[in-house]
DNA sequence: AATACCCCCTGAGTGC
DNA sequence: TGCACTCAGGGGGTAT
Protein backbone atom coordinates (compact mmCIF):
# COMPACT_ATOMS: atom_id res chain seq x y z
CA UNK A 1 0.00 0.00 0.00
CA UNK A 2 1.25 2.96 -0.80
CA UNK A 3 3.57 5.42 -0.10
CA UNK A 4 6.37 7.41 -1.50
CA UNK A 5 7.98 3.82 -3.11
CA UNK A 6 4.83 2.10 -4.22
CA UNK A 7 3.48 5.60 -5.75
CA UNK A 8 7.16 6.33 -7.53
CA UNK A 9 6.89 2.30 -9.28
CA UNK A 10 3.52 3.02 -10.13
CA UNK A 11 4.21 5.87 -12.29
CA UNK A 12 6.89 4.20 -13.71
CA UNK A 13 4.31 1.44 -15.28
CA UNK A 14 2.20 3.92 -15.95
CA UNK A 15 4.35 6.39 -18.21
CA UNK A 16 6.09 2.92 -20.27
CA UNK A 17 2.73 2.33 -21.15
CA UNK A 18 0.60 5.18 -20.96
CA UNK A 19 3.14 8.27 -22.11
CA UNK A 20 2.60 9.39 -25.70
CA UNK A 21 -1.11 7.37 -25.96
CA UNK A 22 -4.61 8.81 -26.66
CA UNK A 23 -7.49 8.00 -24.15
CA UNK A 24 -9.32 6.66 -26.83
CA UNK A 25 -12.28 5.88 -24.17
CA UNK A 26 -12.77 6.72 -20.29
CA UNK A 27 -15.34 4.79 -17.99
CA UNK A 28 -16.27 5.24 -14.52
CA UNK A 29 -18.33 2.68 -13.10
CA UNK A 30 -19.06 5.04 -10.01
CA UNK A 31 -19.52 9.01 -9.89
CA UNK A 32 -17.71 9.17 -6.58
CA UNK A 33 -14.16 7.73 -5.07
CA UNK A 34 -12.89 10.59 -2.22
CA UNK A 35 -14.35 13.18 -4.19
CA UNK A 36 -16.76 13.17 -7.27
CA UNK A 37 -15.06 12.68 -10.36
CA UNK A 38 -17.40 15.59 -11.70
CA UNK A 39 -19.69 15.93 -14.26
CA UNK A 40 -16.82 17.02 -16.69
CA UNK A 41 -14.16 13.87 -16.12
CA UNK A 42 -15.11 11.46 -19.06
CA UNK A 43 -15.58 13.87 -21.42
CA UNK A 44 -12.37 16.41 -20.66
CA UNK A 45 -10.42 13.24 -20.91
CA UNK A 46 -11.21 11.59 -23.82
CA UNK A 47 -9.69 12.22 -26.92
CA UNK A 48 -6.68 13.43 -25.11
CA UNK A 49 -2.97 12.46 -25.33
CA UNK A 50 -0.93 11.71 -21.95
CA UNK A 51 2.58 13.68 -21.77
CA UNK A 52 4.04 13.10 -18.96
CA UNK A 53 3.50 11.12 -15.86
CA UNK A 54 5.25 12.48 -12.78
CA UNK A 55 4.98 12.10 -9.16
CA UNK A 56 5.16 14.92 -6.25
CA UNK A 57 4.58 12.90 -2.88
CA UNK A 58 2.24 10.26 -2.84
CA UNK A 59 0.55 11.63 -5.58
CA UNK A 60 0.57 11.16 -8.99
CA UNK A 61 0.09 13.74 -11.83
CA UNK A 62 -0.71 13.22 -14.56
CA UNK A 63 -0.09 15.93 -17.94
CA UNK A 64 -1.96 15.94 -20.71
CA UNK A 65 -2.57 17.74 -24.07
CA UNK A 66 -4.02 21.52 -24.17
CA UNK A 67 -2.10 21.63 -20.39
CA UNK A 68 -5.41 19.98 -18.71
CA UNK A 69 -3.98 17.92 -16.34
CA UNK A 70 -5.28 14.92 -13.79
CA UNK A 71 -4.22 14.44 -10.04
CA UNK A 72 -4.37 10.85 -8.91
CA UNK A 73 -3.92 9.42 -5.38
CA UNK A 74 -4.29 6.10 -4.33
CA UNK A 75 -5.57 6.43 -0.80
CA UNK A 76 -5.04 3.29 1.35
CA UNK A 77 -6.25 0.37 -1.14
CA UNK A 78 -5.65 2.15 -4.69
CA UNK A 79 -4.17 0.19 -7.15
CA UNK A 80 -3.74 0.93 -11.26
CA UNK A 81 -3.33 -2.52 -12.98
CA UNK A 82 -2.82 -2.48 -17.00
CA UNK A 83 -4.16 -5.42 -19.18
CA UNK A 84 -2.42 -5.83 -22.36
CA UNK A 85 -4.16 -5.12 -26.06
CA UNK A 86 -7.04 -7.73 -26.91
CA UNK A 87 -7.23 -7.57 -30.58
CA UNK A 88 -11.18 -7.30 -30.51
CA UNK A 89 -10.94 -3.96 -29.65
CA UNK A 90 -10.03 -3.00 -33.08
CA UNK A 91 -12.57 -5.38 -34.28
CA UNK A 92 -15.59 -4.80 -32.10
CA UNK A 93 -15.11 -1.94 -29.76
CA UNK A 94 -18.19 -1.22 -28.83
CA UNK A 95 -19.40 -4.85 -28.47
CA UNK A 96 -16.27 -5.71 -26.13
CA UNK A 97 -16.75 -2.19 -23.68
CA UNK A 98 -20.86 -3.69 -23.87
CA UNK A 99 -19.77 -7.25 -22.51
CA UNK A 100 -16.46 -6.60 -20.35
CA UNK A 101 -16.89 -8.07 -16.94
CA UNK A 102 -14.95 -5.76 -14.54
CA UNK A 103 -13.68 -6.66 -10.71
CA UNK A 104 -15.25 -5.52 -7.81
CA UNK A 105 -13.82 -2.21 -7.25
CA UNK A 106 -13.21 -1.70 -10.80
CA UNK A 107 -13.59 2.26 -10.74
CA UNK A 108 -12.10 3.97 -13.45
CA UNK A 109 -11.13 2.48 -16.52
CA UNK A 110 -8.75 4.17 -19.39
CA UNK A 111 -8.69 2.59 -23.22
CA UNK A 112 -5.76 3.85 -24.54
CA UNK A 113 -5.07 3.62 -28.61
CA UNK A 114 -2.49 1.62 -28.17
CA UNK A 115 -5.02 -1.03 -27.45
CA UNK A 116 -3.74 -1.14 -23.66
CA UNK A 117 -6.36 -0.53 -20.70
CA UNK A 118 -5.36 0.75 -17.33
CA UNK A 119 -7.62 -0.14 -14.48
CA UNK A 120 -8.27 1.76 -11.49
CA UNK A 121 -9.29 -0.49 -8.72
CA UNK A 122 -10.13 1.10 -4.85
CA UNK A 123 -11.79 -0.83 -2.48
CA UNK A 124 -11.97 1.75 0.11
CA UNK A 125 -12.24 4.71 -2.37
CA UNK A 126 -9.67 6.61 -0.02
CA UNK A 127 -7.76 7.31 -2.95
CA UNK A 128 -9.02 9.99 -5.71
CA UNK A 129 -8.55 11.74 -9.35
CA UNK A 130 -9.27 15.35 -9.95
CA UNK A 131 -8.61 17.11 -13.07
CA UNK A 132 -6.71 20.29 -12.79
CA UNK A 133 -7.47 23.10 -15.75
CA UNK A 134 -5.02 24.43 -17.93
CA UNK A 135 -2.45 26.39 -15.41
CA UNK A 136 -4.20 25.12 -12.16
CA UNK A 137 -1.74 22.14 -11.30
CA UNK A 138 0.89 24.11 -9.59
CA UNK A 139 -1.54 25.94 -7.15
CA UNK A 140 -3.71 22.81 -6.80
CA UNK A 141 -5.11 23.03 -2.85
CA UNK A 142 -3.71 18.87 -2.49
CA UNK A 143 -0.28 20.19 -3.70
CA UNK A 144 0.10 23.43 -2.49
CA UNK A 145 1.42 22.72 0.78
CA UNK A 146 3.58 19.58 -0.32
CA UNK A 147 7.00 19.72 1.88
CA UNK A 148 10.14 18.63 0.11
CA UNK A 149 10.93 15.23 -1.62
CA UNK A 150 13.02 12.73 0.60
CA UNK A 151 14.94 12.22 -1.90
CA UNK A 152 15.94 15.40 -3.18
CA UNK A 153 19.14 17.45 -2.75
CA UNK A 154 16.94 20.11 -1.33
CA UNK A 155 16.56 18.20 2.19
CA UNK A 156 20.12 18.83 4.01
CA UNK A 157 21.01 19.57 7.81
CA UNK A 158 20.18 23.58 8.03
CA UNK A 159 17.00 23.11 6.02
CA UNK A 160 15.55 20.14 8.45
CA UNK A 161 17.58 21.31 11.60
CA UNK A 162 15.37 25.08 11.36
CA UNK A 163 12.61 23.27 10.28
CA UNK A 164 12.30 20.69 13.85
CA UNK A 165 13.79 23.85 15.91
CA UNK A 166 11.03 24.95 17.19
CA UNK A 167 8.92 21.59 17.58
CA UNK A 168 7.57 19.93 20.43
CA UNK A 169 5.70 17.26 18.62
CA UNK A 170 7.44 13.58 18.45
CA UNK A 171 9.60 13.15 15.42
CA UNK A 172 7.66 9.76 14.31
CA UNK A 173 4.39 12.06 13.61
CA UNK A 174 6.76 15.32 11.99
CA UNK A 175 8.22 12.43 9.51
CA UNK A 176 4.36 11.97 8.36
CA UNK A 177 3.73 15.45 7.91
CA UNK A 178 3.10 15.91 4.51
CA UNK A 179 4.03 19.71 4.56
CA UNK A 180 7.57 18.64 6.06
CA UNK A 181 8.47 15.84 3.71
CA UNK A 182 6.17 14.60 0.88
CA UNK A 183 5.60 10.59 0.25
CA UNK A 184 6.70 9.45 3.97
CA UNK A 185 4.33 6.88 5.37
CA UNK A 186 3.71 4.61 8.54
CA UNK A 187 5.80 2.00 7.46
CA UNK A 188 9.00 3.74 6.15
CA UNK A 189 8.84 5.89 8.62
CA UNK A 190 9.06 3.48 11.08
CA UNK A 191 12.02 1.63 9.18
CA UNK A 192 13.97 5.30 8.75
CA UNK A 193 13.77 5.60 12.65
CA UNK A 194 14.96 2.21 12.95
CA UNK A 195 17.71 2.48 11.15
CA UNK A 196 18.64 5.77 12.01
CA UNK A 197 18.74 4.12 15.53
CA UNK A 198 16.27 7.30 16.92
CA UNK A 199 13.26 6.72 19.09
CA UNK A 200 9.57 7.61 17.67
CA UNK A 201 9.08 9.78 20.86
CA UNK A 202 12.29 12.47 20.62
CA UNK A 203 10.91 15.54 20.65
CA UNK A 204 11.97 17.25 17.52
CA UNK A 205 13.41 20.18 18.75
CA UNK A 206 15.82 17.80 20.67
CA UNK A 207 17.56 16.05 18.14
CA UNK A 208 21.26 16.79 17.61
CA UNK A 209 22.78 17.73 14.40
CA UNK A 210 24.74 14.19 13.99
CA UNK A 211 20.85 12.78 14.87
CA UNK A 212 19.23 14.39 12.30
CA UNK A 213 22.62 13.55 9.80
CA UNK A 214 21.86 9.94 10.49
CA UNK A 215 17.74 10.64 9.34
CA UNK A 216 18.72 12.30 6.03
CA UNK A 217 20.82 9.63 5.48
CA UNK A 218 18.21 6.43 6.54
CA UNK A 219 15.71 8.22 4.73
CA UNK A 220 17.60 8.59 1.82
CA UNK A 221 19.19 5.01 2.09
CA UNK A 222 15.41 3.57 3.35
CA UNK A 223 13.11 5.16 0.31
CA UNK A 224 15.82 4.34 -2.60
CA UNK A 225 16.24 0.38 -1.64
CA UNK A 226 12.48 0.44 -1.67
CA UNK A 227 12.19 1.90 -4.96
CA UNK A 228 14.71 -0.60 -6.25
CA UNK A 229 12.91 -3.57 -4.82
CA UNK A 230 10.07 -2.56 -5.97
CA UNK A 231 12.00 -1.61 -9.68
CA UNK A 232 13.06 -5.23 -9.56
CA UNK A 233 9.82 -6.80 -9.88
CA UNK A 234 8.14 -3.88 -12.21
CA UNK A 235 8.18 -6.81 -15.33
CA UNK A 236 6.73 -6.09 -18.92
CA UNK A 237 2.45 -6.02 -18.88
CA UNK A 238 2.66 -8.96 -21.11
CA UNK A 239 4.43 -10.95 -18.97
CA UNK A 240 2.32 -10.93 -15.48
CA UNK A 241 -0.59 -9.47 -14.88
CA UNK A 242 0.10 -5.78 -14.57
CA UNK A 243 -0.45 -4.98 -11.22
CA UNK A 244 1.42 -1.96 -10.58
CA UNK A 245 2.99 -0.22 -6.92
CA UNK A 246 2.86 -3.52 -4.83
CA UNK A 247 5.91 -5.43 -4.45
CA UNK A 248 7.55 -7.84 -1.80
CA UNK A 249 9.27 -5.88 0.00
CA UNK A 250 11.07 -7.16 3.50
CA UNK A 251 10.58 -4.69 6.31
CA UNK A 252 13.21 -4.94 9.50
CA UNK A 253 10.74 -3.36 11.84
CA UNK A 254 7.45 -2.45 10.50
CA UNK A 255 5.12 -5.20 11.67
CA UNK A 256 7.68 -6.83 14.17
CA UNK A 257 6.65 -7.15 17.33
CA UNK A 258 7.92 -9.30 19.95
CA UNK A 259 10.59 -10.58 16.91
CA UNK A 260 14.04 -9.94 18.20
CA UNK A 261 16.01 -6.50 16.67
CA UNK A 262 17.94 -7.46 13.42
CA UNK A 263 20.18 -4.25 14.40
CA UNK A 264 23.70 -5.91 13.77
CA UNK A 265 24.97 -5.81 17.53
CA UNK A 266 21.59 -5.50 19.25
CA UNK A 267 19.62 -7.76 20.86
CA UNK A 268 16.51 -5.45 21.59
CA UNK A 269 12.75 -6.99 21.19
CA UNK A 270 10.85 -4.59 18.74
CA UNK A 271 8.10 -2.89 20.76
CA UNK A 272 4.62 -1.02 19.15
CA UNK A 273 2.78 1.98 20.64
CA UNK A 274 0.43 3.91 19.07
CA UNK A 275 1.37 7.70 18.35
CA UNK A 276 -1.34 10.09 17.01
CA UNK A 277 -3.21 7.19 16.21
CA UNK A 278 -0.97 5.41 13.70
CA UNK A 279 0.84 2.12 15.70
CA UNK A 280 4.44 2.79 15.24
CA UNK A 281 7.01 -0.33 15.29
CA UNK A 282 10.51 0.24 16.96
CA UNK A 283 13.53 -1.41 19.42
CA UNK A 284 13.47 -0.06 22.52
CA UNK A 285 16.96 -0.68 22.83
CA UNK A 286 19.37 0.83 20.00
CA UNK A 287 16.75 3.43 19.28
CA UNK A 288 17.18 6.48 21.77
C1' DA B 1 0.34 28.53 14.28
C1' DA B 2 0.79 24.02 15.72
C1' DT B 3 -1.25 20.02 17.13
C1' DA B 4 -4.86 16.39 18.34
C1' DC B 5 -8.87 14.07 17.13
C1' DC B 6 -12.38 12.16 14.15
C1' DC B 7 -14.05 10.66 9.93
C1' DC B 8 -14.42 8.64 5.24
C1' DC B 9 -14.70 2.94 3.47
C1' DT B 10 -14.11 -2.15 2.77
C1' DG B 11 -11.69 -6.34 3.70
C1' DA B 12 -8.73 -9.36 6.33
C1' DG B 13 -7.79 -11.43 10.48
C1' DT B 14 -8.99 -13.08 15.20
C1' DG B 15 -11.55 -14.87 18.99
C1' DC B 16 -15.77 -16.83 20.63
C1' DT C 1 -19.82 -21.63 9.83
C1' DG C 2 -21.19 -17.38 11.59
C1' DC C 3 -20.78 -13.32 14.08
C1' DA C 4 -18.65 -9.40 16.47
C1' DC C 5 -14.84 -6.96 16.82
C1' DT C 6 -10.27 -4.81 15.67
C1' DC C 7 -7.15 -3.06 12.58
C1' DA C 8 -5.06 -1.39 8.07
C1' DG C 9 0.30 1.47 4.68
C1' DG C 10 -3.87 8.30 3.92
C1' DG C 11 -5.44 12.80 4.20
C1' DG C 12 -8.53 16.46 5.25
C1' DG C 13 -11.68 19.07 8.18
C1' DT C 14 -12.49 20.79 12.65
C1' DA C 15 -11.57 21.84 17.40
C1' DT C 16 -8.40 23.23 20.84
Amino acid sequence: MPELPEVEITRRGLARHMEGAVLDKVITRRQTLRYPLGANFVTTLQGRSIKKISRRGKYLLIALSQDWGLIAHLGMSGRFQIQPPAEVHHTQPETWFATKQYAKHDHVIFHLNTGATIIYNDPRRFGFMVLAPPGTLAANPHLAKLGREPLDDGINRLWLKKRLRASKRPIKTALLDQSLIAGLGNIYVCEILWRAAISPNRACQGLSVPEIDRLIVAMGEVIAEAIAAGGSTLQDFRHVNGELGYFQHRFDVYGRAGEPCTMKGCNGIIQSQVQAGRTTFYCPKHQR
